[in-house]
RNA sequence: GGUCCCGUCGUCCAGUGGCCGAGGACGCCGGCCUUUCAAGCCGGAAACGCCGGUUCGAAUCCGGUCGGGACUACCA
């Protein structure tokens, strides 16, 4: 049997996170298991769902790499892969299960069944209690579905064992609204019977809605497929993820300079292991080794740090000519203007010590600013730290002359005639070049010092040199 | 309130009765390297929620307890 696998993304906001996770579990499956990713589009809430979002989506999902195998923007045998355009045969079936008695209609007024709810929890019961056929049988309204009550739905799930729900604490739950429009759980379970899906590995928010599924898709006439709960994502603070954790959008991390790669190996940390040792690993060992079954139980925090780490991991791994096309934007972003070629050059005689230094690709354009445009300011901390000692003033005066007899401006030969100064001048090494660094780039921390003038060339540095010594007094 | 799920370092993952005096990773602390910062290397602190039971033996099995979470709509 060919494994078949689903993302049902609603287009009512941007790619969360958690669905990218969900997302990615899926693919891997496929994936694993040579079967079919498909992607469809769960917009039945008509009121929020928009065409931007549903772009957004599956934008972020490609960035991801999660490329589909059948399903919106790219067919497959089953039409439409859009819920929106298959109204007509969720209303057939919820037709038809009215016919075999499967499901009922209902006109009671909502505070009518709120009171049962309310009536239920005071007898401390399920809320679901008494929402049952109601007597006399009405012949409009919603449509729910009865709840048979004779046997308990269990069900083995992938991840969290053997499951099991009372019948009695399952509402006869609305199948089609009063308006003809369906319902998540009717849409989302014809879908999964026509087309076939054999595997629903989704999040565990979604384990109670889980019996009512599985019910629904026995009244069709067909075996329910084998469900996954996968735990949820949370804070590192064990709070629900927010934007106060950071992004929730997965299109903030494309924007915000994370790599796919790095994004995809984080996911895939949360919730599953490749084995007891590695932490970094690409798309073909994880679908090499992946299976639901091997998904933890645990909810997970989502920690901005690692992912951090996790990044500058790829960062590091990167091609110079790569890194060079992936921080350029960046690096355009911080100047706040394009950059000539001349600048360009500049900026790749030194990318790749930028390069090791970079977790994020926006810090590879805080590295570089000093090369392009003056020095706005000098850091705070690093002026108190290295340009009040006694001996600074006679320290760039001395470099400034040692730099202006250095024939080929290369770091090489810069470096030659810099690590003869200390001892000339009898103080340490960082003595000397920690105010030449913070002269000529405004900070105590910046790329390796030599390479660094080296880029900014002959002139601003010479004008940096005098322009710091002036500031000394 | 009810139903369901979960409980190993601060965080992620490993561990499925003896190999665990609990392993790897991020983070943290200390050291080395070094012109700074990174990177790298070395070392360190850091966990089986609690109580019972089963067993020669439990992080691993069972029960209870406490704690956390999800759900509880004519939203998805």
């Amino acid at each position: 049997m060919t494994v078949r696998v689903r993302m049902a993304p609603s287009p009512t906001g941007t790619l969360h996170v958690g669905t990218a996770r969900a997302a990615l579990f899926n693919w891997l499956y496929a994936r694993h298991n040579h079967g079919v990713f498909m992607l469809r589009i769960d917009d039945t809430d008509r009121e929020r769902s928009t065409q931007e979002f549903e772009e957004e989506i599956l934008g972020s999902l490609r960035w991801l790499g999660l490329e589909w195998d059948e399903g919106v923007g790219v067919g497959g045998p089953h039409g439409s892969y859009r819920q929106s355009d298959r109204f007509d045969r969720y209303r057939e079936v919820a037709h038809d299960l009215v016919r075999t008695g499967a499901a009922y209609y209902d006109d009671r007024p909502a505070e009518d069944l709120g009171a049962l709810r309310t009536q239920a929890v005071a007898e401390g019961l399920h809320p679901a209690h008494f929402i049952r056929r109601p007597d006399p049988p009405r012949a409009e309204g919603a449509i729910r579905l009865a709840i048979p009550q004779d046997t308990p739905v269990v069900f083995d799930d992938l991840v969290r064992d053997r499951v099991s729900f009372e019948p009695e604490d399952l509402d006869d739950f609305v199948i089609l609204r009063s308006d003809g429009t369906p319902t998540y759980h009717l849409a989302s379970t014809v879908d999964d019977v026509d087309y076939e899906i054999t595997h629903v590995a989704r999040g565990e928010d979604l384990l109670p809605s889980t019996p009512k599924h599985i019910l629904l898709t026995r009244a069709m006439g067909h075996t329910e497929p084998i469900y996954a709960h996968l735990p949820l994502l949370f804070g590192t603070d064990g709070r629900k993820l927010s934007k106060r954790h950071g992004a929730t959008a997965l299109s903030d991390y494309r924007s915000g300079g994370y790599l796919p790669e790095a994004v995809f190996n984080y996911l895939a940390t949360l919730g599953w292991g490749l084995d007891a040792e590695t932490t970094i690993f690409d798309r073909e060992q994880a679908v090499a080794k992946f299976d639901l079954a091997d998904v933890s139980k645990n909810p997970a925090a989502f920690d901005p740090e690692k992912l951090a780490w996790m990044n500058g991991e790829y960062v590091r791994a990167l091609g110079a000519e790569r890194f060079i096309e992936l921080a350029r934007p960046h690096v355009e972003t911080a100047v706040g203007r394009t950059l000539t070629a001349e600048e360009w050059e500049r900026f790749e005689t030194i990318a790749p010590l930028v390069q090791e230094r970079t977790h994020l690709l926006p810090e590879a354009g805080d590295q570089v600013l000093f090369l392009f445009g003056e020095i706005e300011g000098y850091d705070p901390d690093s002026w108190d730290k290295v340009m009040t000692r006694d001996e600074v003033p006679k320290v760039l005066d001395t470099a400034r002359e040692a730099l202006e007899t250095v024939g080929d401006w290369t770091a090489s030969v810069i470096e030659t005639a810099l690590r003869a100064l200390p001892d000339r001048l009898g103080v340490g090494a960082s003595r000397v070049f920690q105010p030449v660094r913070v002269a000529v780039t405004g900070s105590s921390v910046s790329p390796p010092l030599f390479e660094s003038i080296a880029a900014l060339g002959r002139d601003a540095t010479l004008a940096r040199i005098t322009r710091a010594r002036r500031e000394l007094g």
